[in-house]
DNA sequence: GGTTGACTTAAAGTGCACTCGAAGGTGTTT
DNA sequence: AAACACCTTCGAGTGCACTTTAAGTCAACC
């Protein structure tokens, strides 16, 4: 309820960790709103702070400015959208967790190969043995 | 040592999962090399598609281009440089954990929407209640 | 002998998400 | 009165990693 707190675009930029100029855009492509002062100047609230915040996580999570305007209309579409709304952050969360899965699979043989450099310096692994062949060690079942 | 069986580029992109413009493009960037057959025609082996495939291991990890080019550039340099490509290895880790814990943290209040919708369809959760209201029962300590 | 797939260089295009600048204006602070 | 922060439109620039095209040549397969 209690909005009193204005913040112009530049004092915003910093609380949100954005630029003005991202924000100008953001507002262009509709995914946040601003009010204006009685000479036309922007001003945000602590609503705008929580609501950049959270759009903050869903581009963390990946999800794209498309998409993000998708969900924007759809919020601003009422209660009745909740389920596609609910769809779109479903699909967001599996796809970042696909991706983190696969990140992991590429960190694994990472972690191996610095294993595997360790093992040629201190020599605990024969010069004779490729990555290659090192790797298979880990490749049972 | 058998490196006996060839594949001309067509194959090959399709063996590593890459188009032939991206082999071209990273044999011009010096990522990988091919050999040429008596009319000059790009043939690759087994030992390049291992090649390849750690090379798409570092950049699924996040590494970009220009260091991925550092990296070739040190292998070529001989052994002497594995305490830097080691290094650099562990950087692209770190970098890559870093990433992971992050899209974590983001996951993590987008999970809470989703519990969050749920509540409100089916009435677990008060109307009353806001996502970030709702938010701060999970932000004890 | 036509289709397919390869070759070359060099340049332009794509997609995404900003990021910046020009040019001219208003209002507040020092 | 200058400096500063904001306003507008709108087009151009940036960075990354490809992706495609053009235009011409060459060789193998059916």
């Amino acid at each position: 309820m209690a909005d009193e707190r204005r913040y112009r675009i530049g004092e915003f930029a910093k609380l949100v960790g954005l630029s003005t100029y991202t924000l100008r855009y953001y507002e262009d492509q509709g995914l946040i709103k601003s009010q204006r002062d009685e000479n036309g100047v922007r001003y945000y609230t602590d609503l705008d702070i929580r609501w950049v915040g959270f759009i903050l996580h869903l581009k963390g999570t990946g999800m794209r400015l498309n998409d993000l305007k998708r969900y924007v209309k759809l919020r601003a579409a009422g209660d009745a959208t909740i389920p596609a709304r609910r769809e779109m952050l479903q699909k967001t969360k599996d796809d970042a967790e696909a991706d983190i899965a696969e990140l992991q699979m590429h960190l694994q043989v990472l972690s191996h190969k610095i294993d595997w450099y360790d093992g040629k310096v201190d020599h605990t692994i024969a010069d004779s043995e490729s990555f290659h062949d090192y790797l298979q060690r880990f490749n049972h079942q």
